[in-house]
DNA sequence: TTACCTTTGCAACATTGTTTCATTTGAATA
DNA sequence: TATTCAAATGAAACAATGTTGCAAAGGTAA
């Protein structure tokens, strides 16, 4: 799929900012720092919009945010295992936080559970972080 | 276990700023925010010291840095389930961030998992972290 | 009490994120 | 295709968060 067709079928506004944030997290095929997709914008990067539009896309469902560490945060695209129009991505899954590399990865197969709460406390949303070393660094 | 306690089991100088924060976070028992300490903290508070002391206490494992999202930090003392004087506290429980209330709450009670990473990958510490309502904000 | 090493606090800086507002642009409509 | 209007952009200015270097002060052991 397109940026512009994942924009389209959001009924998202199709603009040069966005088309190039997408762009970026599809060309690599994991979730990149704000300068990391900077770097793969080129001119078309502006730090405020690049704000805004990560906001409107991550709350749309098409990427979703990754928080490392406060000072170490990543963006992913929502590998679209629904392609359906309506369905916003549900950040189910954990990732994983290379020390050494400091890359991330989303482990698709590692899926959140839903964990059981104590008496009246009710669930929203979840988040698993793993850090440790990938396979790459893990000599 | 006082304060100054704490810091000599862990080998650490007793400094006022250290005491503070220690005593800040023993008054209430649930994690809290550099601001909530700040307070608590009254004249003893200066910002680079605080720093440098969250990470000195940090790495001590008297405290642990519970990340709910990059601008929303929480500070937790680590609950002595080992008074052993070297033993480490590893953060071993997942935390829920209540949305509503904002605070932030250890679930000792859930356990982080060992999770079953790809062939080649190698965890060394995880962050679980679940956000909705508290029971108090549950109506 | 001395002595030494650690910690502190200040200044200055770097990074990250937000708000306001005038201007520009996307896309639906005529 | 031209018009129109709400949405998006980009600049300035600000706010919050975090770090580094360095001289002064403080903790602890002898």
């Amino acid at each position: 799929m397109t940026a512009t067709d994942v924009l389209r079928h959001h009924n998202i506004k199709k603009t040069a900012g966005r088309i190039a944030i997408i762009k970026a997290l599809q060309e690599k095929c994991c979730p990149l720092s704000e300068n990391e997709i900077k770097e793969l914008m080129l001119e078309s990067y502006d730090r405020i919009t690049f704000y805004r539009n990560i906001h409107t896309l991550s709350s749309a469902g098409i990427i979703h945010k990754i928080v490392v560490d406060n000072t170490l945060i990543r963006y992913g695209l929502n590998c679209c295992e629904s392609t359906h129009e309506h369905n916003v991505h549900k950040n189910n899954h954990a990732h994983f936080y290379c020390e050494t590399c400091h890359s991330v990865v989303c482990l698709q197969e590692i899926k959140i559970p839903d964990f059981s709460l104590p008496q009246g406390f009710v669930s929203a949303d979840s988040d698993i972080i793993i850090k440790g070393k990938c396979e790459k660094c893990n000599h």
